[in-house]
DNA sequence: TTGAAAAACTCTACAGTGTAGATAATTAAT
DNA sequence: ATTAATTATCTACACTGTAGAGTTTTTCAA
């Protein structure tokens, strides 16, 4: 069934598929997932809906080709900088493209798989930690987890989990009482000023020194987790 | 607006929000996102789709108690622990919180402040945080990154990022061209005996390693980013 | 017990959704 | 020019969330 290359059947005239998934993401992005339709993409596009429907088989081959699309922004790293900027570098592309796009970037998680350009990323990705001294038997191991946590903080970003506290929230710890949670109420001023960009920066950076300290020559005495 | 304690309004008789949400879950996930309705739902319980929507005031408020109700289910960690263990604890929990209720579980992301459970989470996270030496100005950064990797792991994982190689993928990459995607063709096959837990269980390992480092005591030489 | 206010629940209706199936318009090929 | 295929539209259907009015049930004071 493997979703090899498409065959285009070659497409004479009319609306392309491009300028539709454009039109769509650009709607998802206007309006959010929920109020996102078949019907005001045919309006915003100027065709009937089913014209969408017959290019993409439904509307979830519709939200796949718009989450290729967006992998599809992601531009290759410079193969000849140092593996940990590489990996730096891509991170950031990520979370950039999730602050642009945010209501389409959650569909990247849905469709993973959503054809040859994730092929060219994973190899980057491979490339990387191979240059970095990871043993093959764990580039599958890290390199999925590096795409985990990747995702994982943009999402937590675009979700609203990662932001500055507001004054709700203060008012809302406020109230809790004083025994159960000190150290809520004692940080949640720090939140104020927090920096998303910083706690991203600092994860890759724990990530990557972490992926380092897993090479032969990155660390003094072997890890050794203490359990 | 705070989300202090919501004023039971004294409930009377018949159905309790308890079971809806309870029945609701148990539909979600014998369902899936995509098929659950309010409708299905009411037909569940036995009673009118509208008495769910008097009791949550919309399918979002629905969605929300179910978020709610799944956090509830995660049980505090032994508080005499140390910090590590402690942590690791709470990680697995949500792990398998992932696993056992998958598809309610991705409404966990998009509601994250339910309400009073989540301070008693974040409470022990921070408490934790701070019983392994890191300081209160770090506090937040990390305990953000900790919950958004933690969430991006279990997420990767229920979402078919983080799983087995299929017959199917491996055709797939067979396909691909060999001078393009070497490291992709030599690593693939070790992705069909991949083990989901181990990768979770190292990317903690190596979280919390990270951790570890940014404490006084936990490095010999202080971290000192390349960069 | 009675009356009335409040709460809990149901009914009906409506605008909006994805999409199957038949139809029409356009393009390509012989 | 006549097919045949591709591309786009139209209609219809089952289904969705929910507003609003109506109905039942519970609570509680006189």
């Amino acid at each position: 069934m493997a979703t090899t290359i498409e065959k285009v059947p070659s497409k004479p005239r009319g609306l392309t598929r491009d300028k539709i998934v454009l039109a769509a993401v650009q709607l998802m992005e206007s309006t959010g997932e929920q109020k996102f339709s078949l019907r005001k993409l045919g309006q915003q596009v100027g065709c009937d809906p089913m014209a969408v429907l017959y290019h993409f088989k439904s509307k979830d081959g519709l939200n796949r080709a718009m989450a290729e699309w967006l992998t599809a922004q992601l531009e290759p790293v410079d193969a000849t900088q140092p593996w940990a900027l590489r990996l730096r570098h891509l991170a950031n592309q990520y979370r950039q493209l999730a602050l642009e796009y945010p209501h389409t970037f959650r569909l990247m998680q849905q469709f993973l798989h959503t054809g040859i350009a994730d092929f060219r990323l994973f190899e980057m990705t491979y490339r990387s930690l191979h240059d970095a001294g990871i043993c093959d038997g764990d580039i599958p191991h890290i390199s999925l987890i590096w795409y985990a946590t990747v995702y994982g903080l943009a999402i937590a970003e675009i979700g609203g989990m990662i932001r500055q506290a507001t004054p709700e929230d203060l008012a809302e710890v406020e109230q809790l009482p004083a025994g159960e949670f000190p150290l809520t109420k004692r940080l949640i001023p720090l939140y104020t000023a927090l920096d998303a960009s910083t706690t991203f920066t600092l994860a890759m950076d724990m990530l990557h020194d972490g992926i380092q300290r897993r090479t032969i020559l990155g660390s003094r005495p072997p890890p050794s987790h203490q359990r």
